[in-house]
Parts: structure tokens; C-alpha cells; sequence
DNA sequence: AGTTAAATACCAACCGGTTGGTATGTATGT
DNA sequence: ACATACATACCAACCGGTTGGTATTTAACT
């Protein structure tokens, strides 16, 4: 959970060994999330990742100290990329909170586009595979993932509050978003049909409708 | 989706090569199970699951014809392991169809018991695993699963018009379900925690309250 | 029942290719 | 001159899979 690995450290983040422009470790990264989607973390190989972003060995183990490294590496630039994403989508325009969070539920539905390896969540996948043997990855992996779903959790709140709902919690309610999304991403890679995502995320919906004591709008799950 | 790889033949199936006693490949299979869900698939050799199961690789390669082959046979493996189980699990006896869907709820909460590896879904597990390499897993998997579901069904259409639900379908209420069950695990999994399993089933147990007109008991999410 | 032959189940050693990782060299900017 | 950012060449370990062989079970025939 400790996003900060130097002990007693004072003052700004130093921040350096961040992308510059099309440098080795970006175009490493952007390889990895393309190829780790497709094929998993242990199934992709360094020298995979090398020639998918036409780099040599000695690039990726100058900027990675390991592959391990790699894939803590990805997880959080999963998250710093999908990050502003998310903040900049119109979903927060509601004035009521219930009205942000059902609009994030179709936001992403939206999102559903494309094979199913393009809008499953990669931090999903790698902490699933790397959970028993790399534990440093699927931490970084469980950081974005609760990281996105804290973002949810200021609208959960207010609704809870203006509607009055008792029984649950904002972050509970957050993290439920989140589990029924990463079902629904695997129930979509299980069944090899993406529309399960959009079936599992109308459920989402109904349940919030239902909770908040809202009429279902037009759900057709 | 074809179970039955020999092209014309009638009459019972020969049922040839299954489980005699402590053979090497039931051994192989249950080492399996334990070694895929904690390193998943591509992380666990042949090797590995030979070591395990205490026997040599000569035994491995003369019971499965490749790597691929084990997985497919993991996912029906699992399949066959868990349907009795559950089949004879107390869930069924309520009169009431909603009661008996609530009671599975409670009864999936009751299996969260020791290591995260432990209860995880051995078949959602692989499914997300080798969704792009190993199509044929891939699909082994989508089968159990679903076929899992399915099971679900008849109390789903019992209760959906006892109670006069509308906007849904009993195969999608229970696939829904196992989206739910699938996410909860991998939430687990990146948080670390299995109560985050709990809490994903409290919140399923409230959406079926809801949605079908009950009162929730008592839900603690 | 006893002999035999074939099929089955398993074993130990081995193979070529790939793995993550390293050692060393080089071009560039300061 | 020196550190950074890469490239090239290489390695031991390990990978899935194959080989040739043996012990055991099953089936057929007498």
C-alpha cells in the first residue's frame, strides 16, 4: 500500500525516471499493456516486449531492473493513464450524485468497444496471474484498482446522504462497482462475447436505481 | 461446445480413460488445481505438476496429450469436482424459489474459508489466463462456468414469476451471479483480503432482495 | 485354468529452443 | 571526463515435448 519506497524523505517527490517523450520505457510500457492484454504476464516474454516496442534487451533492463519491475511499472502507469481519462469524462456533469454515479455505469458501458482484450482492465488481469508468485505487482495492481475506485466514492457519499440510504457505505459501494465490472470482464472472456459486460453493468445499474429508491429508468438486461 | 469428439458414433460413450483410483492422472489433475490457482497456468511447468503429483513426466505427456490438453481437461476436471458439491449443498431445500437463490448467496459466503487461492474459481482463473493463447481452455472454461449457472436457472424463472419480476431473464440473474461471485474474487485478490468476497455477496444478496419486492433481512455491507 | 500376446500405464534420460538476466561495448550530451 | 541511454553478444537454467524402454493389466485362445 506504501507508494513511497524511500524511507524518510521530506519535501516533493524528486520524480525523475518518468517518460521523456518516445523514450525506451514508454514505448516498453506501451508494448506491455498491448501485449500483456493479449497474452498475460507469464505467457509475454522480455524478449517479446522488446521487439513489440523495437527496443533491445539491453534498453528494457536499463530502464527495468527486472521483469518483475516491469510489471509493477505497468500497473501504475495503467493507472496514471486511465487516470486523467476518467476525471476528464462527462460523467461528473450531474448535478445529482446518483444521477454522476449511474452515468459512470454507462460511461462505461460505453468503454465496451472493440475485442475484448481492449476494454478489460489490465490491472485486473495482472493481479490475478501474478497474485501468488509476484506479490509486488499485484500490490501495485490493488493501489490502481482501489486508487479508480476511491474517485467514485465522493459521489457515493453524497448520494448516500441526500437519499438517505442505510445499510452500506460509500466505499463499499465503490468497490462494488469495481467487482462487478472485473466479473463482467471475465464472464466477457469466458463466454468470448463482450455483451456480458453490458448485461452485468445493467444489473449494476438496476441495483443502484433499486437502492437509492429511484424508478428504473429503462434497463434491458 | 462439442463434448463428443468422435464424429459418428452411437450408442454410450466408451467412457474409456477416467479416474482409476489413485492414477497418475487424477494426481496430476488435483496438483493442478492447487498449483494453477496459486502461480497460475503459464507460471506452473510441467515439471512443476509432475513434482507435485509425485509422478514422472513420462506419466504426464502418456495421460495429456500437451500442456493445452491438461488445461482442458483442468476446466471439466473442476467442473465434475465442484457440481455434486453443490448439487448436494442445503441451499435447495427452501419452498420459496427467491429463498433457495439467497440461501446459494449464504452458501457461497460460507466457501470463503482459509487462503484467497483456496476458494477462488479455479475455472474464472484460467479462463481470464489463457483467454488468448489457449482458445480451447479458454472455452473448457466458459463451459463450466456457464454450465454453473445454469443451475441456477429453474429457481431464477420460479421466483422471477412467482414475484412478477420484469426487465430481466432467470440465465441472466444467474449469470449475473457468477459475474458478481468472478469479481469478488479478484478483488480479493488485489486488496488481499477475502471479506472484500463478502461484501460483493452482501450486495448481490441485497440487489435479489430488491429487485424482488423483499424486505433485506439483514445485510451488513 | 493356463499360456500368450497385445495394449496400457508408467519411467528415466534426453532434446532443441526459449527464458530472464548479464557483461561488455558504444554513441551522445554535458 | 564522465554519466546516461542504449546496443550486441552471450549464458546457464528451464521450458514443453520426445525417446526408448519396462512393469502391469487386460483379452484371446487353447
Amino acid at each position: 500500500m506504501n507508494r513511497n519506497p524511500s524511507p524518510s524523505r521530506s519535501g516533493p517527490e524528486p520524480e525523475r525516471k518518468r517518460a521523456r517523450r518516445g523514450s525506451a520505457r514508454t514505448l516498453i510500457l506501451d508494448a506491455a499493456v498491448q501485449l500483456i492484454r493479449e497474452k498475460g504476464f507469464a505467457a509475454t516474454s522480455v524478449d517479446d516486449l522488446c521487439k513489440a516496442a523495437g527496443v533491445t534487451k539491453g534498453a528494457f533492463f536499463h530502464n527495468f531492473e527486472s521483469k518483475e519491475a516491469l510489471g509493477v511499472a505497468l500497473a501504475e502507469y495503467w493507472g496514471e493513464m486511465t487516470a486523467p481519462m476518467f476525471a476528464a469524462a462527462p460523467y461528473h456533469q450531474p448535478a445529482d450524485p446518483l444521477d454522476r454515479v449511474l452515468a459512470y455505469v454507462d460511461f462505461r458501458k460505453e468503454l465496451v468497444q472493440g475485442g475484448i482484450p481492449d476494454f478489460s482492465c489490465v490491472a485486473g488481469t495482472l493481479s490475478q496471474e501474478t497474485y501468488g508468485e509476484y506479490p509486488a505487482i499485484r500490490e501495485a495492481c490493488g493501489n490502481t484498482i482501489f486508487g479508480h475506485a476511491a474517485t467514485l466514492e465522493p459521489d457515493f457519499a453524497e448520494a448516500i446522504e441526500e437519499y438517505g440510504v442505510t445499510g452500506t457505505t460509500a466505499p463499499s459501494l465503490a468497490r462494488h462497482t469495481q467487482a462487478v465490472l472485473q466479473g463482467a470482464f471475465i464472464m466477457a472472456k469466458a463466454g468470448g462475447e463482450r455483451e456480458a459486460v453490458l448485461d452485468a453493468l445493467s444489473h449494476l445499474r438496476r441495483y443502484l436505481e433499486l437502492l437509492f429508491g429511484r424508478e428504473p429508468s429503462h434497463g434491458h438486461a
